[in-house]
DNA sequence: TCGTGCTTTTTGACTGATTCCAAAAAAGAC
DNA sequence: GTCTTTTTTGGAATCAGTCAAAAAGCACGA
């Protein structure tokens, strides 16, 4: 859980202004991990009904630009948001339920960024995404 | 390059009906590796000018579910589709203008399959996206 | 080779998610 | 407090993709 108070920290730290509905969109990235943006306007809308759509879209960009929360975006699906930042985790995605969960990276920071053939490409970053079924889809397959 | 007996032979082999729309979408997917749905229309209009938009849509969902060709989705890209299927490759994207190059594995053919922490999940595949800047944008970055 | 029946394509409207625009409001600095 | 910059607003617009009904095309058996 995060307070307001270090949500006002965590956006001063970055040299973005304090205005109100991020406060309540940083609080609600950090306490519902995965959710897409819908999710997140109706979260927001109960500290502060009155928010528009456009300012959460501006608020989560901006948010993501600095680097204080981060975007997913699982094929086939809308864009997530999450607050773990920095740690090179990756997730692991329902096929039937598109539920999301963390995986930590299994070999140390930069796992299997040495690819093979890189065609020249500076590479940054490797991310990977493991699909398969969650454990309720899994039971309920089992027919 | 994809003759049009050849595709006619493919389409035939998963039990798909030979169609007008198909032959064209099929090799098109063949000629331009990781080409957007749009980029695939225009192709086929070449050929065919006639054909519907949806029809392509319908092709590409017809030929990814039988296992023809194969669907990629970078983040913030639109879907794309290549025709190197079953034999686990991955992806290279450049971060500024999107290009997309093959990485053959380098750790056999099911790598990272092994997650750390899998939290129940009945992982079947493991897709891994290298993000960077292709040649021709690394040049042009240094200023 | 000619129907017959099922699948595919066409057409056109429509949805959902996201972005653009210009004006008004609020935040931070001096 | 006032001023400048940045953010929020609200509405319109864009874009990819979907839906549904009618028309056309393909494959199979006679």
């Amino acid at each position: 859980m995060l307070t307001t108070v270090e949500a006002e920290q965590l956006l001063r730290s970055v040299n973005l202004r304090v205005t109100r509905p991020r406060l309540p969109v940083l609080e609600a990235v950090y306490a519902h991990p995965h959710a897409d943006t819908d999710a997140i306007v109706t979260a927001v809308r109960g500290d502060l009904p009155s928010v528009s759509t456009q300012a959460v879209y501006n608020v989560l960009r901006a948010l993501t630009t600095v680097g204080l929360i981060r975007q997913i975006e699982p094929a086939g699906s809308v864009p997530r948001y999450e607050s773990r930042v920095g740690d090179n985790h990756h997730h692991v995605v329902c096929r039937t339920c598109g539920a999301i969960a963390d995986v930590d990276c299994a070999t140390g920071d930069t796992p299997c960024l040495t690819a093979s053939t890189d065609h020249g490409f500076v590479i940054d970053e490797a991310e990977v995404v493991y699909w398969g079924f969650c454990p309720t889809c899994t039971s309920t397959r089992k027919t």
